[in-house]
DNA sequence: ATCTGTAGTTAGTAAGCACTCACAACTGAG
DNA sequence: CTCAGTTGTGAGTGCTTACTAACTACAGAT
């Protein structure tokens, strides 16, 4: 078979989106590479070719994930901050759970984590960037920095497990609750329509 | 090889408590079934003699890991209510964090929920019962009660990655605050002497 | 036209995997 | 002693997997 050729970059894109979609559904070690050689049209050695080893490829593709997040928070927290921006940046969150596979990739690296240093490596790094990167626009107390990671995480394993399918009040108490407080928080701190992402200009002055 | 004859609950105990090791450090699909009968020190096939399938002893395991986590919690809680409660449930949660293995096997459960409507569905038990015993101790706002699901998954991603390795200031104040604030918590509902010595045992690194 | 580097494949290998089958050895009851 | 049920294994099966080797084909520069 005879394929278009691309550049190799071009392929590493696509080879990078169709892991994010695989690894998130199986995690490291339960997707091949062929299932991912499949959805990104080209045969399974070149992946071999252009990342070297299976475990490259995992961590480069948690890497785009990570900036990814980095991007959304970034975008969100444009021009606001202290409470403002950490509330912008929670909605955010939220809004990454649309098309779950970043924050299911996310999840599988943890997990895969306590089993390879290397991986645990890129996970710290995640965290260290997250961390600088909310500190630089929403300077709040460290408990509440926790919080803000804890209901993260506890988002992304809602969405893993599928908790929505889950028809009782208290699982439903559960995601409407973390879904609606976030937003009416974000609307009483942003004070105008989120319809349009988010937007960037007129910071709040009414933070108590 | 002549073996010791063990009756065969004995020996699903004994493959359990291996499983659990090898599952909380590779996962599911990770995980070969030869290596955890290495550790029960039985041959390979005799573990699916005693749970058919890879899957369902994955399952048996998780379940293993929820029930002893159920255990902490009524242990803890035993006696008290309100936020007193909650606050005794989640020291615990933070004492069972000295032996990671149990909260590593329930995030590799989530992570590969993703992929497998059957351990999704143990997950999903997992949190109805949590929820209820938690709720049946300590019938707090939703809200709270999220923030306290939320911190136990963050905790239990902090381990896996293994922050406690990374000697930077802003990691530190991540689990020091956790742990700390948690245990300030709880002394300060409890006011009495800890019955079974549950905060005693604790390590506490030079609280200020 | 040829040469060079890059994109991409086909075919294979060695190891590992979950799981099966047939059989061995022990044990307790009658 | 014998028989039945239980505990346990060795050997194997067919499939999957990460990764390699060797090769083809194309594109652009000289």
């Amino acid at each position: 078979m005879v394929p278009i050729r691309q550049s190799a970059d071009v392929r590493r894109a696509s080879i990078l989106r169709a892991a994010i979609v695989e690894f998130a559904r199986s995690g490291y070690a339960g997707t091949s590479t062929e299932v991912i050689a499949a959805r990104a049209g080209i045969s399974q050695p070149y992946i071999f070719r252009l990342f070297g080893t299976k475990k490259d490829l995992f961590v480069a593709t948690y890497d785009v994930v990570t900036a990814a997040i980095e991007d959304a928070f970034v975008a969100a927290a444009q021009g606001l901050q202290g409470e403002n921006a950490m509330a912008a940046m929670g909605l955010a969150y939220l809004e990454l759970l649309q098309d779950p596979d970043l924050l299911q990739v996310q999840l599988h690296g943890f997990a895969a984590a306590a089993a390879d240093p290397d991986i645990a490596h890129a996970c710290q790094e995640t965290f260290r960037r997250l961390w600088r990167l909310v500190n630089q626009y929403a300077d709040v107390a460290p408990e509440e920095m926790r919080a803000f990671f804890a209901q993260g995480m506890l988002c992304s394993v809602i969405a893993a497990i599928d908790l929505r399918s889950v028809a009782e009040p208290w699982a439903e108490s559960f995601f409407d609750e973390a879904a609606e407080e976030e937003k009416r928080l974000a609307l009483q701190h942003m004070g105008r329509g989120v319809s349009a992402g988010v937007a960037a200009s007129t910071p709040v002055p009414s933070a108590s």
